[in-house]
Order: structure tokens, then sequence, then C-alpha cells
DNA sequence: AGGGCAACCTGCGCGC
DNA sequence: TGCGCGCAGGTTGCCC
């Protein structure tokens, strides 16, 4: 048991992608009647504009890149957003108090609700034309998503020889490639023997392809399983994911490697908890 | 231009 | 009991 408390979420893009297929069809086909914005910081943007634009358009689906979910209006219009920590949305009928967390509410005419929840309120919504969001901040730099056809080896490397900071940086940037966060890539480095600040530049090539391999099989596979629950995350009809049933040492400091058994170490890096076995995850410089 | 890091937020757990 | 502090982490923006 990682925890006790149920009131976190740690959406990465398995989550994400869960997130997207519970959803879609919950919303799809339901026109707007009111927008509702109690909390200003999370719309990006002019939120009267995002307000009056977005009234009477209908949801044409929900799309998602990396950890970014894009809801498709008609009349060529999206809605890229983005949970950060904690934020998610729940599709409620009519209610009459909202949570102090709450702070969007999409009303459709059918009566039904779209609410936007995030206690930290560090979650982002922003509306553009279709077709542009990946001009948007958040999208423009984004790399390839594991698992898809551009993410491939000869790429991967050629990206690895530009950084010379820590491989654990170097993953969480999105840059390189995306959807990664700090619980997958604490896994995917134990699971690719690597230490967490061996630089990214410096890993031989079989490391690499170790690497690559394990992105390219434990998301799709952390997807498969729901995704990761650490204390509350749910997809949209409040199921829990069963891929924390598979860290080997997230949240497991302290304990015994279950490669090895040397007790696993916690350190900082950029700022980041990070947990890794001392002596099977080899430091390369 | 890559890289480092504070800031953004709130709730919880711990030490005193 | 209660207060203060550290921690949790994705992204942005600023500075070097």
């Amino acid at each position: 048991m990682i925890g006790t408390k149920l009131n976190k979420t740690m959406p990465e893009l398995p989550e994400v992608e869960n997130v997207r297929r519970s959803l879609e069809p919950l919303i799809k086909g339901k026109v707007v009647s009111k927008i509702e914005v109690r909390y200003d910081k999370i719309i990006d943007g002019d939120t009267v504009r995002f307000c009056q634009v977005l009234k009477d358009k209908k949801i044409l689906g929900l799309s998602r890149y990396g950890k970014y979910l894009l809801f498709r209006f008609s009349n060529g219009w999206t809605v890229v957003s983005h949970l950060r920590m904690e934020g998610h949305f729940r599709l409620v009928d009519k209610s009459k108090s909202w949570s102090k967390s709450t702070h969007v509410l999409w009303k459709f005419t059918d009566e039904s609700v779209l609410a936007y929840l995030d206690v930290r309120k560090f979650g982002r919504m922003q509306l553009v034309k279709t077709g542009t969001e990946f001009e948007t901040t958040g999208l423009q730099k984004l790399g390839p998503e594991p698992g898809s056809s551009s993410f491939i080896f000869s790429y991967f490397e050629n990206e690895l020889s530009r950084h010379r900071r820590n491989i654990k940086s170097t993953l969480l940037a999105q840059s390189v490639v995306c959807g990664l966060g700090n619980i997958y890539v604490d896994e995917i480095l134990w699971r690719s023997r690597i230490h967490p600040l061996s630089c990214a530049k410096s890993l031989p090539k079989k490391q690499i392809r170790t690497l690559w391999q394990t992105i390219d099989a434990i998301i799709p596979l952390a997807i498969q399983k729901g995704g990761t629950t650490i204390r509350s995350y749910t997809d949209a009809n409040g199921n829990a994911g069963q891929f924390q049933n598979f860290l080997a040492v997230y949240g497991r400091s302290g304990q015994k490697c279950r490669r090895c058994g040397t007790v696993l170490v916690k350190i900082k890096v950029q700022g980041r908890g990070t947990t890794f076995c001392p002596h099977c995850q080899e430091v390369f410089r």
C-alpha cells in the first residue's frame, strides 16, 4: 500500500489516454449551452472569449497528444487541456453545489455538466482553431510518442547525443520523447539498469537500445493496465488503474531492489524525487 | 541555445 | 492542540 489518502492524481501519458478513452463516449455529440469559469487562471487567454466561442458548439471527439487532451468542437474549434498534477473531468447531472476545487463547468443542452476539478489549480485549458494546436507553447516542442512509428531508434540515439545533462532530466523534458513523467521515468531507468544521473550523451549504444525498447514497451503496457493509481487517479468512470502493482522503484525507497536485494535510494534530480537501485543501475559519465 | 531553477498551488504529515 | 515547514510534481518563464 503506497498511500492511504485518496486525493491525488498523477496523470502521465497512460493515465491521460485512459481518461480520453473513458471520457469520449460520455461527451461526444453534446452541445454546450453555457460555460462557467469559477477560477480564471485555468483558462489560458481571454476567458470571456473562451465562453462565448464555445456556446452552441458540439463536441465532435476527444483526442490526445502526449499528456494533452484535445477536445474537438464543431466550427473548427479545439480546446487544448493539460491536467498537470491533479486535474480531472467528471460528467455529472445538474448539481446544486460545487466543491471548492471545481473550477470550470461545461453545461450542455441535455442538462448534463462536464466539471473540471483541480485542487492545486495547476491545470490549464486553451481555446485554439483546430489545426493550430501544434503552434501552442505546450505542444510545439513535443517529441514523438512512445510506441508510435516516429519514435525510432536512430532518432532517439541522435537526440540523446545532443544533451549533456543527466538522462532523467532529458526524459522529463518532453522534447526528446513525450508523455513520460516522474513515475514512469524512474521505472524505465530501473528496468534499463541505467542510473538517473548518467549523462545522456555518454550512454553506450547497447544501453540506448535497451532504454528505447523499454520506453516503447512500458507505455503501451501501462495504457493496457489502465494507468497507475498512486492515490486516487481514476478514469472518467471512476475506475482505478492497475499499473501500480508493477512498480519496482517509485514509492519504494528504503525497500529492497527486486533484482538484487540492495536497499533502494531516493535522491533529488531537477527538484524531483528520484528512486533507484545504487547497485544495479549503472552510472555513465 | 541548452540548461538550471524558482514559481505556480494546496493538502498532508511530521517535528516540536 | 497548533503552528511552521517540507514535500508532492508538470510546465513555464526567466536568467546565465
